[in-house]
Order: C-alpha cells, then structure tokens, then sequence
DNA sequence: GCCGTTTTCGGCCCGACTGTTTTCAGTCG
C-alpha cells in the first residue's frame, strides 16, 4: 500500500489490528493466545479513544492502557507505511481468503490450516470441493458429523460474520419481541437482554437473553420452538442458540434465580470488562464465574444473587452496563469518579417533540401534551418542522395557528410548562428557516440538518457553527444526522462546534432514537472536557408512544459519560427558563 | 504481547457444547 496524506482514522487502524489478530490466530494455530488477547485488547482501547491515534507519538501510545511498546510501534507503522510489516509477511504464508474460511462458524485457526496443509484447501471454493469430496472427514480430530456441520454453516455464512452485524434498533425490537414472547412460558422466573444490546452498543453480532428458572427443559424447548426460529444452532442442558427470521442469533442461557446476578454481570460483558473484574476477585481470594462470585479455597458463595452484590464485595460500586468496556471503567470507578447513571426520572422536560402540526407528526397536541403529563414531565417544547422542510414544515400561518391553539391547550394542562418551538431546518450555508423577525415568534427552537449530507467537513463544520451562534437556535438536533446502519454521520469537527456551542449557550443534542443515538458515544467523550458546554437529552418523538425512547437517550448519556449537572433539561423550570433567557441575553448584548 | 501493593520475569479468566475422544481438543462467548 502507497502512504496517503490523509492520516489513518481510529477506525481504520482498529481494521488493520484486527486483520494483524486473525493472521496471527493462523499463525499460532490457536484462537486465544496471549498474543491475540492483547492485541484485543489493544483494539478496545483504541475504539474508546477519544481522539485521533495517528497524531500520538510512540510515547503516548503506550501510555493508553492495554498498549505496549510492539502495538504501539505496529500502529505508527501503520500510520506512516499504511501497511504492517508483519501483517504483510504473513499474508505470504496465509493467503488473505483463509480469514474469509475463519468466518465460518466452527472453523476455528487450528482447523483452517490443517486444511491448508493436509489438503491444501486456501478458499470457500476449495472448502467446497473437499467437502464433496468428503476429505474433510480424513482431519485429524475431524469426522462425518464435523464435515455435515461445516456444509451445514457455509449456508448460514454472514450470519455470523462481521459484516452482518446488526444495527441496535432493530436488534431491540427482536429482542424484546423474543423476551415478551418467551416471558408466557410459565416456567420462566426472571427475563432479560444481556450482552451489547444492554451496552447499547450501536450494532449487534448476536442477542443474548438471560432467564432463570426451575425447570430449564421447558424454557429452552419453549425458546428453541418460537415464532420465527428458522435454525437451531445448539441446544444442551443450559443453553441453546437460534437464528431467528434467518436474521440474527438469538443465545439463551438459563440459570436459577439465586444466581441471576452472578448470570446477568457475566452475559452483559463486555468480555474485557469481565476479565478484569476476575483478576480482580483472584487478588481477593475469591473466584467469579457466571454463577457466583465465591471464595476459592472453600467455594462458599460471597455474592450472586445481583449484581450490586457482586460489585460491592470486589470493592466497586455498580457500573452501568453502557460503561463496561473493559478500558479503565474499573480504575476510574474505584476512584469514586464515574458519574452518577443519568435516567429518565432525572429529568423534567423534553426539549423536542413533533405532532400532527407537522406533515410526519402521527399524534395530536392534546395526545401528546397528555402524554407528557402522564410521564410525569413539566415542561415540553412542541417542535414542529419549520417551512424549509417542504413536505412537512409549517408555513407562518399555520405557525401563528399552532400559536393560539397552544395558548389554548395550555388552560387544559395547567401543570405543564408548554413551550411553543420549532424545529429548524439547517441549511447548507447554515441560515435557517423564516427570518430573525418571524424567528422571535418560537420561545425554543432546535434546529437540525436534515439535507446536503456530504458536504466537505469544513463546510459542515462552519455550517453547524453558523446554526449555533443564531441567536434565536437553543439547541442543535441529531447534530451529526447520522441513521445507524443506513446513513452514515456526517463529517465535521465536533470540538469546534462544540466550543462554540459552549460559548454561545447553545446546547447540543443527545437524540433518543436508536437509529440515531446522537451524539455518538465517542463524540461525548470527546467533548466533555468543554467547559460550559450543555447537552439536551430529547426524544424526537413523532408519536406519543415514542416518548418512552428516552430510555436510550438517557443509556446513550451513561454510555457517553455525562453528568446530570450538564444536562439542560433536568433543570427545574425556572432554571430552566433562566438557562434559555441567558442565550437571548447574551445575543442581544 | 502486556504488565507490576508478590513484579522487569512469569504469570496471564472461566465454563458450555460438540464431536471425537475413553479423558480431551476445538470452538465459542
């Protein structure tokens, strides 16, 4: 590969360290070696890096935990070549089709090169012929069954793969469609997702589900039966595994209900985070496994009921799943500095929120003004789309209409704190909607980009920058417009709109919705150090059902790690109002 | 390959399932 200008993202250094992982399983013919677990290792702590590796010299590299003095001297390789010298050399041993061979679920490294060496097979085409062949059955450890199910897993190849990973909204929904339906089985004691999805990661490789109950036969035959299983995977006394709508894998795992603690803290992970806390029970003398955390000389039981217990007796207090990494989550934990979990009763408005006003809108004002009310919230900005988004905004008239019939619904909810808002439509040069006149009409309003995804990062840099210094925009929506799996984010510098959000008293938003989920993680990371800057946790909510997303917007904040002090809209109401009335303050001085 | 309230060498988390073994290896999470 030719050196590029363009500095490697992290992204793209994690592809390489993970390519660097797969050849280096060939090489050691095994899948865990200590080798390859630190460089996971490596690649965990990179991904939670807040900002770009490729700037950091070698001394800095190593100073990220998980990165040694080999990783770090491999990155900079990378950054300066594009390319890993020993990467490169194993490639001449391990064709690059034998990664695609290890994809298969059940081909593991030591299979995939007794297939280089005893057959020579390198491919999938090659694979196939040696199983026509039937020569897979003469490997050592290998038999006719072995070779049936290799068959059987070509068919089902993506499945498992990388590349299919599913985005988290809709993992979500055939998680909870698979909770619900397994929950009527009254054999089922407790239920819940476990795994990336509780992490709320963005994409999901496989669902776990955890149950406890008294009579795991039952349960595991009820799951291995649902609605919409298209292949059984596995099944044993503890646990099976399905596909479900030739989609996903959906895991089970059934424990009793002593052990339900112990369970959920292991099949939510991540496996890193796992691993530490393990060492950290070894150097207590005590031993955690999915059933208990329990003294090693004698086995008796410390903790396991929950995962409270669990944290507590290793010294911790408990970590929100969204934050179990496995990158220093435990150190900082100890030290008593994670922020208290942001969650939804923390809250008291929501800052956006459309209604039938709005061409996409599907609930009333009354209905959601009542359903506001009804989540025990005091204050909502009505945020219907203004006129630049033509299939659905509002013109001045219909805005001076929806005035007077907020006016009205006010007497009817006297004690809710309507704002009338809009949300604005961010355009490629940064103005927005009406005009600064027109504009004073909105108490609130959150603007947004809904159009010109691609522009160059220092247009759509400037482009939110503009946006955030109007004077009459309190809040930026869904501010990198990204739709997780369909659409990616746009590219711009969050730091520097960041600032200037912070010097501007503008908040930035944290959307609820899990296609959005928006800021990212990074993005947070990366801007909480900004003093004075605010976030808004909002739902979007088109419909009144989709209220209840605030949910993931306030998981999205734990994940970020954002305290409550920087969130507007937990902000008692006349905080709340001194908040927005500093920004006009602040514009008109 | 990483790392240090046993440390710069010698350790490194834990268990289920499957198929091939008659006590275990490979794979997976």
């Amino acid at each position: 590969m030719k050196p590029s200008n363009m500095k490697p993202s992290n992204e793209a250094i994690v592809a390489a360290l993970r390519q660097l992982v797969a050849y280096t399983k060939l090489e050691d013919g095994q899948s865990q070696s200590f080798r390859t677990r630190a460089y996971d290792k490596a690649i965990d702590a990179i991904n939670a890096a807040p900002n770009d590796v490729a700037d950091m010299s070698l001394s800095e590299l190593k100073a990220i935990e998980g990165v040694g003095d080999s990783t770090a001297r491999k990155i900079i390789e990378f950054v300066e070549r594009g390319s890993i010298s020993k990467i490169d050399r194993l490639k001449q041993r391990f064709p690059p089709t034998m990664l695609e061979l290890m994809k298969i679920p059940g081909l593991g490294p030591k299979t995939v090169v007794a297939l280089q060496d005893h057959l020579g097979v390198v491919d999938l085409a090659g694979l196939r012929r040696a199983i026509a062949n039937e020569q897979l059955r003469t490997l050592p450890g290998l038999g006719k069954k072995s070779e049936e199910k290799i068959a059987h897993s070509i068919e089902l190849l993506g499945i498992h793969s990388d590349e299919t990973r599913t985005p988290i909204f809709d993992a979500m929904r055939i998680a909870t469609r698979v909770v619900n339906d397994l929950s009527r089985c009254d054999a089922v004691s407790q239920i819940a997702y476990a795994g990336s999805l509780r992490r709320l990661s963005e994409t999901i490789g496989d669902i776990d589900i955890l149950t406890t109950t008294d009579d795991p036969e039952t349960v595991l035959e009820t799951f291995t039966s649902l609605a919409g299983v298209t292949t059984i995977m596995g099944s044993g006394d503890t646990k099976a595994s399905i596909v479900i709508d030739d989609a996903i894998q959906v895991d089970l795992r059934v424990v009793s209900d002593a052990e339900f603690g112990a369970a959920l803290l292991y099949f939510t992970g991540s496996k890193g985070h796992n691993i530490e806390l393990r060492q950290r029970a070894l150097g207590r003398g005590l031993t955690l496994n999915e059933y208990s955390l329990s003294q090693i000389d004698d086995g008796a039981v410390v903790a396991a009921a929950t995962e409270e217990s669990i944290y507590e007796a290793l010294g911790l207090p408990w970590i929100t799943p969204e934050l179990r990494e496995g990158i220093g989550e435990l150190t900082i934990a100890e030290a008593g500095l994670l922020p208290k979990p942001v969650v939804p009763k923390m809250l008291r408005g929501d800052l956006h929120v459309h209604t039938d006003w709005s061409g996409d809108g599907r609930s009333t004002l009354d209905e959601m003004l009542q359903a506001v009310t009804d989540r025990g919230l005091e204050y909502v900005a009505i945020t219907d789309h203004g006129e630049d988004l033509a299939m659905n905004g509002l013109s001045r008239e219909r805005v001076r209409e929806q005035q007077a019939a907020i006016d009205a619904a006010r007497k009817r909810y006297p004690l809710l704190t309507v704002f009338h808002g809009a949300e604005l439509n961010i355009g490629p040069d940064g103005t927005v909607d009406y005009d600064p006149e027109f504009l004073e009409v909105f108490e609130f309003t959150v603007a947004s980009i809904h159009s010109h995804f691609d522009l160059d990062p220092d247009a759509q840099t400037a482009r939110l920058i503009a946006a955030v210094e109007n004077p009459a925009v309190n809040v930026i929506g869904h501010p990198s417009g990204r739709k997780i799996g369909a659409r990616p984010a746009i590219r711009f510098d969050v730091e520097a709109v960041a600032e200037a959000a912070a010097d501007a008293g503008t908040a930035l938003e944290i959307n609820s919705h899990l296609q959005r989920l928006d800021l990212s993680a990074t993005n947070l990371r990366t801007v909480l150090g900004i003093e004075g800057l605010m976030f808004a946790i909002s739902t979007d909510a088109h419909h009144t059902s989709e209220l209840d997303n605030i949910t993931w917007g306030t998981a999205q904040a734990r994940k970020g790690g954002v305290p409550i002090e920087r969130v507007v809209n937990s902000l008692p109401i006349r905080e709340y109002m001194a908040w927005m009335a500093q920004k006009r303050g602040r514009s008109e001085g």
